[in-house]
This record gives C-alpha cells, structure tokens and sequence, in this order.
DNA sequence: ATAACCTTCAAGCAATTCCTTGATTCCTTG
DNA sequence: CAAGGAATCAAGGAATTGCTTGAAGGTTAT
C-alpha cells in the first residue's frame, strides 16, 4: 500500500499522473509538458508502472502511457480535495485581513507598554522559534504561525492578546490575529515589531 | 500536493497514520503499535505534522496524535480501495489457475526452441540454484520458487516467461507460473524439464 | 538494409532520507 | 523544588533516491 503512496510522493510523478489522467501520452510528450529530460520522464514513468498506476503500449514508434487500472483516479481526486480545503483556508484567513484591515486596530507600542504594565495583555510571538530564541519582547510567548490555531486554547480567554511579527508591514501579523480572532480570542496587532520596540528604546529578552 | 503524497509515502507513517485514523494516541502508544523506536516514531509523526496530517495536543504526561483538519480520512480510504481492488485481481487470477489448472496450457519442446529463436522468450528455471548449476536449458535464468516472487519484476513484462523445473510432472512449474501471473507476468510452464530436452536433442549448458 | 527516431538502460555523482544513539527539553507529580 | 516519565532534539553513518550523461534497444520509414 506505501508502495503506492511512495509512487505518488514525488512532485514530478504526480505531475506526470496529472497529465495521463487525462490522455495517453508518449513519454516526450510527458516529458515535455512537465519540463524535465526525456530520460528522466522515462524513469519516472517506469517507476509508476512498477507500482501499477500507469499502464504502456506501443503505438508505432511511441510508447504510450494511459493510467492503470482500478479507482487511481479516485485517489488523485482525494488528494486534489484535501489540498484544495486546505488552500482554501490559507486563502480565505488572508482575504480576510485583506478585504477588512479598517476593522483590526492596531495596538501602538506606548499603549502596549501601558496595557503591560496593567499586566492586562498576554504577548504573543509569532515568529518562528529560531528567531523567537534570539531576542523578543520581555515575557512574550512564542507561537509560529502554523502551531496557531491548535494552541490558541493555551491564552485564556478573557485576556486580551496582542500578537506581533517581524514588523509594521509583516502580513503574518494580521494573519495570526485572524486565526485567533476565528477562535474566540480577543486579539490584536502590534503596530510594529522587535525592531521598532527596541527603536522606541525598550528592553529585549533573549534566549529561551 | 505532493508534499501531502510524499508523507503518505512512507510505510511506516502511513501505518502510524491507520492507527491515528482510528483514535488518539499517544507517541509510545504509536511507537509500540507499530513496531518502532520511540523516537523514530516521534520523528515520522512530526513530519506528518508539519505536512498538516496530524495535529497533536497533550494530555498529562502524554501527547496525544490525532487526525488533521480536512478530508483527509477520505485519501487513505482511496489508497485503501484502490489497494483493494489490486489484491483482488491477484487472488482472482491464482484462485482461476488454482481452479481450472486445465486452462494452463503447457508449451512443448519444439515450440520453445522456435519462439527462442524468435527471441521472444524468457526462459525461467525455477529450480534451486545448485541443480541449475549443474546443467540447464541454454539462456534460462535461475529463479528458485521462494524468490520467485519478490524477483519477478526483473522479468521485463511484456515478454512471455516459459518456466521449467525437473520434469513434467513436477508441481513446481505450475505453482511457478501461478506466481508469476499473479505479479503481473505473462507465463506458461514447459512440458517437460531438463532430461525431456535432453532426449529432445538439444543442448545443455553447464556452470554459471 | 540502413537510417532515423523514440525509448530505455547503465553508471556515477550529489542530495536526501532513514534509523540509531545519547543528550535534552518539557511537563506532571510527589 | 526535586524526581521521574514522555517526547523531542541533534548528530552520524548507512542506504536510498534523483538526475545527468552516454550508449544501446527496438520500430518504422526511406
């Protein structure tokens, strides 16, 4: 069975796939439309019939490839689905932020500063964590972007948040807040990053 | 896309992930189940994680695997249909053979050597390599029955495969054939075995 | 036949993947 | 806080994979 999924985990052989799910091909053919050496289409194309997923005939002096026999088509389209819902909603958090950037306040960094000292904001990081570990604002927790979702039940809830990036103009900035505002956190952005903070000649932390 | 293809690729994470599919589990649990180090384990998971397959939460001491966001059962059900159906054919075409053993028809002495001739043949002695050693049919390769089925790919496939082994009675050659159709190989048994194309006249090749 | 063409094979190198080991982090519990 | 369990990290060597190059199979066409 991963021998298969192994046939399938290679860009170039699924792009071959993709084009003999469609119709037969001779292997230049293949080999042009997905840009690589004939011989390599070649290789590719033999290790998919090893697994079974394509099937070979001669046509005069072509070999033609036509996809094999069984529901493989219906695995491709699995696949395609998966990829296309999970696109989907990379695509719709950023059209999000795009479509409505008046509705996300900005919070300044002296506001920042005032909220802290109120100890009424939980700081959130959400650069990855190499660049988390080299300095960032005192007592901020790291969260890279892609841990966001599944970790926002880690801030309580009725804490307001204040997430920042690498900068003013960093689009992940707007997109965490987005995330955590899509899980009932009550979030906003800094209006800049670890630079600005240290511009604004505030302390930095390091390590950790 | 293929990102998503390349993590199913790998029998052991497509095994850690039939097991997720089912329920949470913890990495040890995983581990176990599958036969494999704590942290090879640990690290296949992470790489489904960071494809976005599995996402993981703790519990306790332990952190808990789970199934991913999106449509993603629906892929391994595909992969699990079309595997299916390919194991089918296979037990198919053995049950047939097994069934009507009458409908294997045999090649006779004389109708191999003109098809070696032609060269349109490829000439398997299925017995075990010291009796091949000692004197077999001119250009056969020895491919003893308990290989017999991991090695049929070498066997290019769109060749007819003749299979021998002592003699016309022997149940080996039948049994031969029936692997190799099964692997995909178009194969017929020989009438007859080395001491049959012998006093046939031909001649025998030695060593090697 | 010979030539021309499409495809495959074979070999070698670079790059990646896989697994193991031992240390380290992270969290809970006493 | 300390102890301990669970999971991860880090580094290394073995094995596999991927791509390129040049040569060799086979098939039509001249």
């Amino acid at each position: 069975m991963a021998e298969v999924a192994r046939a399938l985990g290679h860009p170039h052989r699924l792009a071959l796939l993709e084009h003999i799910v469609r119709a037969e091909r001779s292997v230049e053919r293949l080999a042009d439309l997905t840009d690589m050496s004939v011989a390599n289409a070649s290789q590719h194309l033999q290790q998919l019939k090893r697994a079974g997923c394509v099937q070979a005939r001669r046509d005069g002096k072509n070999i033609l490839y036509s996809l094999g026999q069984g529901p493989l088509a219906a695995v491709v389209a699995a696949l395609h689905d998966y990829v296309a819902f999970k696109q989907d909603r990379i695509d719709q958090a950023i059209a999000d932020s795009r479509q409505r950037p008046q509705e996300m306040e900005s919070v300044s960094i002296d506001a920042l500063v005032d909220r802290m000292n109120e100890g009424a904001v939980i700081l959130v990081d959400v650069r990855p964590g190499d660049e988390f570990r080299k300095s960032h604002l005192p007592g901020a927790v790291n969260i890279p972007i892609p841990q966001l979702e599944e970790r926002a039940k880690e801030l309580s809830d009725n804490a307001h948040v204040v997430a920042y990036c690498k900068g003013p103009y960093c689009v992940l900035t707007r997109e965490a807040v987005v995330i955590l505002r899509a899980q009932g956190v009550e979030a906003a952005p800094l209006a800049g990053g670890v630079p600005e903070w240290r511009a604004a000649g505030y302390r930095l932390d390091e390590g950790v």
